[in-house]
DNA sequence: CTCTAGTTGCAAGTGATTTGCATTTGCCTT
DNA sequence: AAGGCAAATGCAAATCACTTGCAACTAGAG
C-alpha cells in the first residue's frame, strides 16, 4: 500500500539537487539519494560513519566505502563542505548556507555556526597586502562556555 | 680533542629550556636534547619525519616513536605548538615567539605567519557575545600568489 | 529492453600516529 | 663515584580514518 507522502521542502531540494547531479554526469543510486536526504536533514555536523548509520535506515547495508566515496564526489560537485576540526574524524554539512565559521564546544564538541564581515574583509586584505589571495580559509574557534559569576556548575 | 665552541642565542635558550624541564620532571634524555635544538634552530614548519631527520644528526637512529612522543610531551609542556594543516602531516614549531597565524600558498605548501590584533580582537568578541570564551583558535588562510596583470607566469 | 560504463560491497592496503613490552638510561640519593 | 628505579627508548604490532582493487551489480541513455 504505497502512500502519497506530503512533500517537504527537503525533499524539494533534494529532487532538485539530484536533477543537477546527474546532468553533472553523476549516477543517482539508491545509496547516493539515501546520503542526499540524509545530509539534506541534516542540522548538525555527522561524521561518515554517523551518516552511515542513518543512511542505513533507507538502505540497509550501505557500506563505508560507498559512503565516502560518495562524500568526495558530493564535495567536488559543491554540494557539501568537509571540515576537519581538532582531533576528531572529518565532518560533514550540505553547502547551501551562506559561509560561516565555526566553534567548538570543546568540553561537549558541540559545533556552533557564526559568521562575521569584518574579519572576512581583514583576512583578504592581510592575504592582499602579501601579494596572495585567498582560496580558501579555516577559521575555528575551540571555546568554553563562560559561567556569570554566581552561576550554577 | 674536545673543542670548545663558541655558545649561541640559540644554545642558551636551549640550555633554559632543558633546565625548566627537568624541573617540571622530565628527563633530558640525548634524544630530547637532539629534539629540542632542532626545534630551536628550526625556522620553518617542519614535521615529525623531518624532525627525525635533523635529530639522526645528533642522535643516529633515535626512533619515530621517540620523536611523536617527545613531541607530544614538549606540546603539554607549551614549548611547541602541533599545527594540523590540510592534507598534511602535523607541522611543529617552538611556541616562543608571539602569538601568529598561518597563510599556506596552495601551490607551493609554503607556510607564511602572519599576525593581526584586530582578527583576535574581533574573536573574542563574538565569542563572548555568544556566552563562550576562546580556548585557543584556529585561522588559516590557503592562498596563491597573485600576479600582477602582466606579469610573467 | 539492452547494453555498458559507472557504482557498490568487501577485503586488503595506506599513511600518520600510538602503544605494548623488554631493555636501557637519566638523575636523585647515598 | 655508585646504586637503584621510574621513566624513556626502540622495535614491532596495533589503531584510526580513510582509500583502493576487483568482481558483481545497476543506472539510465538509446
Amino acid at each position: 500500500m504505497r502512500e502519497k507522502k506530503a512533500m517537504t521542502q527537503i525533499d524539494r531540494r533534494t529532487e532538485k539537487l539530484t536533477t543537477a547531479l546527474r546532468r553533472a554526469g553523476v549516477r543517482i543510486t539508491r545509496q547516493r539519494a539515501a546520503l542526499l536526504s540524509v545530509l539534506a536533514e541534516a542540522e548538525d555536523h555527522p561524521e561518515a560513519i554517523e551518516l552511515q548509520r542513518r543512511a542505513e535506515a533507507v538502505v540497509p547495508g550501505i557500506s563505508l566505502s560507498t559512503v565516502y566515496r560518495t562524500l568526495t564526489e558530493l564535495e567536488h560537485q559543491g554540494v557539501i563542505l568537509r571540515h576537519q576540526f581538532e582531533g576528531t574524524p572529518a565532518r560533514f554539512e550540505h553547502s547551501e548556507a551562506r559561509h560561516h565559521d565555526h566553534m567548538i564546544d570543546v568540553e561537549t564538541g558541540e559545533v556552533i555556526e557564526f559568521a562575521n564581515d569584518r574579519i572576512e574583509a581583514l583576512q583578504a586584505e592581510i592575504a592582499e597586502a602579501m601579494g596572495y589571495e585567498i582560496v580558501h580559509h579555516r577559521l575555528e574557534l575551540y571555546v568554553r562556555r563562560k559561567r556569570a559569576p554566581g552561576d550554577p556548575d
